[in-house]
RNA sequence: GGGGAGGUGCCAGAGUGGCCAAAUGGGGCGGGCUGUAAACCCGUUGGCAUUGCCUACGAUGGUUCGAAUCCAUCCCUCCCCA
């Protein structure tokens, strides 16, 4: 095992901020393995690129030695997480709860070490808590320090309404902390109130509080705003390769580095190097790009994957061949209306949409641009459809 | 409990009786340029349909030839006072 000094050096690489570092060394130094809690809210099933940054610093705590707790925060789904938020959350149901946090267990294991991850449900005890126990909880926190919290602020400014239960999310979580004896937490920049608040809380339950490590927030594909599904900028970690690989193409060149250095595993000495040589001119930032799609399909799928999605991309968007292997969709009849087709194939939501993109060039037939909307198509054997510049499909007459 | 403000398209935000499928901006989508980058430019952005029609401005009714716009009731939110 590395000594006290390395691992500092590889747990403080690319974190936001580690609070207190000083007590991290310490309790590294005083029990050697520590318990390192990751709260997981199971209302988002899948996990993008933007989880992947504190999955990928919790692996590297395994390796370390460390003992990581998946905590599925079960019982706090049901209130919901109100951080950066604008709207209260609606609740979930246990089943979906269930079924939510089985799917991300699945997913993370795409990063973490099963061996050394214990996952835990915070029901077990949230659930057990009686009116009196909840009582003294809540009256560790006030009001005043409650409404500091940007989010919470801001909602009021704006006269958006809070859920009085939406105060109690902070301190269940907090709580949380105290029920697993957790030595560090770990979230994203945007949890620090919730991480802090563990520590707090920690402390008035007459336990060492936990040291807190937070993680940058990872810019979305567009590269403004934070990476999630809901803005749809993100990149799942079961997305199909060439959709992985095709999607860290489109990525603005300003964020190709610190893609490197928080979604990959890559020893930091040799993205500076990359970085050097990018910033000389000497790499082009599209080969860069690839590498980087590379590694991340390499990391998630195989190398051999990631050398056939290299190989593909040159073919279909540089060369502009039509891909490779496409989805196909059977159709019955032997000639059709396009915009028919298109909507029978859903690459257009709605028949006026159909004409739209008709209209604006946006569809070709066997890569011929159809420009009629009234155009009948004769199908025999195979063709291929395609919609903008990334939507392929295979039309099969049957 | 009393008084006041407000709920418009994916979002923000105009519109206060016909010219409103609803200005403008953002986002999305398509095209151009390119490195499937950014920036930029052009177009488009409820649905169905070859004129046109249907559904839409919190909900339900009403006034009117005609309502997002007026009236009534209800639901929701916020502010001030208690």
């Amino acid at each position: 095992m590395l000594n006290v000094d390395e691992q500092l050096h590889l747990i403080k690489r690319n974190t936001a901020e580690v609070i207190p570092e000083d007590e991290l060394a310490r309790k590294i130094k005083r029990k050697g393995s520590l318990i390192i809690k990751f709260g997981v809210d199971p209302t988002t099933p899948d996990i993008h690129l933007g989880h992947s940054v504190i999955l990928l610093k919790l692996r590297t705590l395994q390796d370390l030695g460390h003992k990581v707790v998946l905590l599925i925060g079960d019982f706090t789904a049901r209130v919901g997480d109100p951080t950066g938020r604008v709207k209260a959350r609606k609740p979930l149901t246990v089943k979906q709860i269930r079924e939510n946090a089985k799917t991300y267990r699945e997913q993370a294991f795409k990063i973490l070490d099963p061996s050394k991850t214990r996952i835990d449900y915070n029901s077990r005890w949230l659930g057990k808590m009686n009116f009196s126990q909840v009582l003294k909880l809540t009256s560790r926190y006030t009001v005043a320090r409650m409404l500091e919290r940007d989010d919470f602020s801001l909602r009021y400014r704006e006269n958006i309404p809070i859920g009085l239960h939406e105060f109690l999310y902070p301190l269940m979580q907090a709580y949380d902390s105290v029920a697993l004896r957790a030595d560090v937490e770990i979230g994203g920049t945007d949890q620090k109130f919730n991480l802090l608040l563990g520590r707090y809380i920690q402390k008035s339950y007459r336990q060492s509080p936990q040291v807190i490590i937070t993680m940058p927030i990872l810019e979305g594909l567009d590269g403004k705003e934070k990476m999630s599904k809901s803005l749809g900028n993100y990149i799942g970690v079961t997305e199909p390769p060439s959709e992985m690989y095709g999607k860290i193409m489109s990525i603005p060149d300003e964020l190709i580095f610190r893609y490197f250095r928080l979604l990959t595993l890559l020893p930091e000495s040799e993205i500076e190097r990359l970085e050097k040589s990018f910033k000389e001119g000497k790499l082009h930032p599209k080969k860069a790009k690839k590498m980087l799609a590379f590694e991340l399909v390499r990391f998630y799928y195989s190398e051999e994957e990631a050398k056939y999605q290299d190989e593909r991309f040159e073919r279909v968007f540089s060369k502009k061949e039509v891909p490779p292997e496409l989805v196909s969709y059977p159709v019955n009849t032997d000639k059709i209306w396009v915009v028919e087709l298109l909507r029978l194939t859903g690459l257009a939501r709605s028949g006026s949409e159909a004409r739209r993109l008709i209209q604006q060039g946006g569809v070709k037939w066997d890569g011929e641009r159809i420009r009629e909307i009234d155009r009948i198509i004769f199908l025999r054997g195979e063709h291929i459809l395609q919609v903008g510049k990334k939507k392929f499909l295979k039309v099969v007459k049957r």
